[in-house]
DNA sequence: CGAAAAACTGGAAGCGCTTCCACTTCCCCG
DNA sequence: CGGGGAAGTGGAAGCGCTTCCAGTTTTTCG
């Protein structure tokens, strides 16, 4: 079981090297102050020649400082964590991370195991803090990270409640923005696919597009629940085409969704955006390749990983910062043109 | 700086209340023999009572064996990690990783600060094993990874030279099977967009096609490189066009540079597949959402990522895991159809 | 039935570092 | 020049767990 754990240097070594006491060696390689010139260099002098690198378990026990955080994404759908959506976030928590010397260590909690695990974390000090995205609505794992003490930011709202710390996006603001296009391009009879109705982003989504149709006194013909996939989004598509054959407008909660009611309606001999304009949400790559390329709601979500690895950062630091809404906006490509009916 | 570090439980207030020595507790909690059943089961109430979870960190100190492994993305492009691709491995692994009791730490070292924190890690035994992709060429990285005495797997090969451990697609396999089936379907002025020069990856699948159209008697028309990117890609075209004007087939090492050929090629006025044929490599999500469809050269890349997570178990358990290559296929899509030549 | 083997037990010694504390030394100024 | 505070210094006590070891008890069997 093991492989060779050939002994490295210690600090002890390093400070009998440069004929100091333990301590003083030690204020050295974490640059507190208190210590002489002349033995700071003699210190510095004994890491290189030793190579001396810290053992961070050893610091980490000592000081009850991990050094590292989690990112968390409990979902029940195996393959969800492949949307490029994480892939970006990871990016942004990522890059805020690379200013600290924290490590990012990620879970992926989609299975009983893994949300075993992702428990057993929270309660386990294996982290200083945790970043938990993704929770569906009743998520148990929402109520157990109060509980916990370590400092945990949420990406997204819960539905559970608001918590104390989170980032999200303006998701109600964005879904708004798409309701204003379709009103503004004369769209009168639209549809939308949601998300699960258990998830707040869903929620909050639906909710902006009505608002926004509301304030324009437009009705909103039908809705359909997918699950933020490809052919959720054409099999919500298909029920909304035998309940309301001709909408004139259709926003989805996700691209992905999008992507899906787009075969769906070309297969109904449906045009896009000559009989139905088409707006999705999130703005990733695979919108801008969709035949016709899509209207969609942007989100930053780089920046929202960013900002949750920063606010992080700041909890564990003993701050309190604030939550963020972050700002949304409207990406006008062929599928929702800015001109009314192209046809 | 801290945050209510609430004191949790310890193993010797476990063992106190269960009327056992430190030792037995230890056991139990480790599930190792050696402890009578009416102690284990003593020991069993007494963590259930007191709530106590292990502290990972103590463990990992007293044990020498963290319980953390890394997957290290190195790259200079910033975004390359946005690349869908990723976040397949990462699902692979992940799943991998669920089996063990091992940790996921991720590092993007796409910066200098970020190498700087790999190299670190790789000396500072804070992982009991690495996962290391995307080296450029002559990556230092790939010598440090054999001075360490951390197990390292790489995922895919570096230039540097055969490492004990890797999983690798059939880069090569897969890109001959393109240029058969250009042959096949009686293409035969091929060109290529290839990837970085100093990248295996590039070269093999170069090597490949090439080596596909030669036992066919075929030359290869032109060859230009990319960089992985969409835009990458269309320039790649651009020169290519330039060069040689009527190419009836394109191969690229990427279905991202695929898609940027795409683009130019709409833009000279040069059907797909009618006039040029193109196939892409890798076959993500993006794939199937091209104009036309891409035909693309399949590797399974969340496979790639649980054998990656596999043969790294395998090694930091002392066994000594054979090198592996995954299998590639033709995923064959309307942009280069089985028919020969549809106009 | 007795000896050897196997299963238990718990004390004690760490794992490699941080940090509290009690001093000693140095420097700045009135 | 003397007093007070800042800076420097190292001993020692942990951080919370694993594991070696030496001894004790129980089993197994010829």
């Amino acid at each position: 079981m093991e492989s060779s754990p050939k002994r490295m240097p210690t600090l002890d070594e390093v400070a009998q090297r440069a004929g100091v006491s333990r301590t003083a060696a030690s204020r050295v390689i974490n640059n507190a102050p208190h210590v002489s010139r002349a033995k700071r260099e003699a210190v510095e002098r004994a890491v290189r020649e030793l190579g001396f690198v810290p053992n961070p378990t050893a610091q980490a026990l000592a000081s009850r400082r991990v050094g590292a955080v989690v990112l968390a994404v409990s979902s029940d759908e195996p393959g969800l964590f492949a949307d490029p959506f994480f892939a970006e976030v990871i990016v942004g928590v990522s890059a805020a991370l690379e200013q600290t010397d924290l490590e990012l260590v990620l879970l992926l909690a989609n299975t009983p195991r893994g949300r075993d695990r992702l428990e057993r974390l929270l309660r386990s000090r294996r982290a200083d803090g945790v970043m938990l995205m993704a929770l569906r609505g009743d998520d148990p794992l929402g109520r157990l990270a109060e509980q916990t003490d370590l400092p945990v930011v949420f990406g997204g709202l819960p539905l559970t409640g608001e918590p104390r710390w989170y980032v999200d996006a303006d998701n109600r603001g964005g879904a708004r923005l798409a309701a204003e296009h379709f009103v503004r391009t004369g769209r009168r009879r639209p549809v939308m696919i949601t998300g699960q109705l258990d998830t707040q982003v869903a929620a909050a989504r639906e909710q902006g597009f009505t608002e926004g149709l509301a304030l324009a006194g437009i009705p909103l013909l039908g809705v359909e629940a997918g699950d933020f996939t490809e052919d959720g989004g054409a099999a919500a598509m298909e029920r909304l085409l035998a309940a309301h054959p001709a909408p004139d407008a259709l926003f989805t909660a996700s691209d992905a969704m999008a992507i899906g009611a787009l075969r769906t309606l070309r297969a109904h001999g449906l045009r896009v955006p000559e009989d139905v304009a088409v707006i999705g949400f999130n703005d990733l790559a695979s919108a801008r390749h969709t035949a016709p390329p899509l209207t969609t709601v942007h989100q930053p979500v780089r920046s929202l990983g960013r900002e949750m690895a920063r606010m992080l950062v700041g909890a564990i630091e003993g701050d309190d910062p604030s939550p963020l809404i972050l700002p949304t906006r409207l990406t006008v490509r062929e599928s929702a043109p800015d001109v009314p009916t192209g046809a």
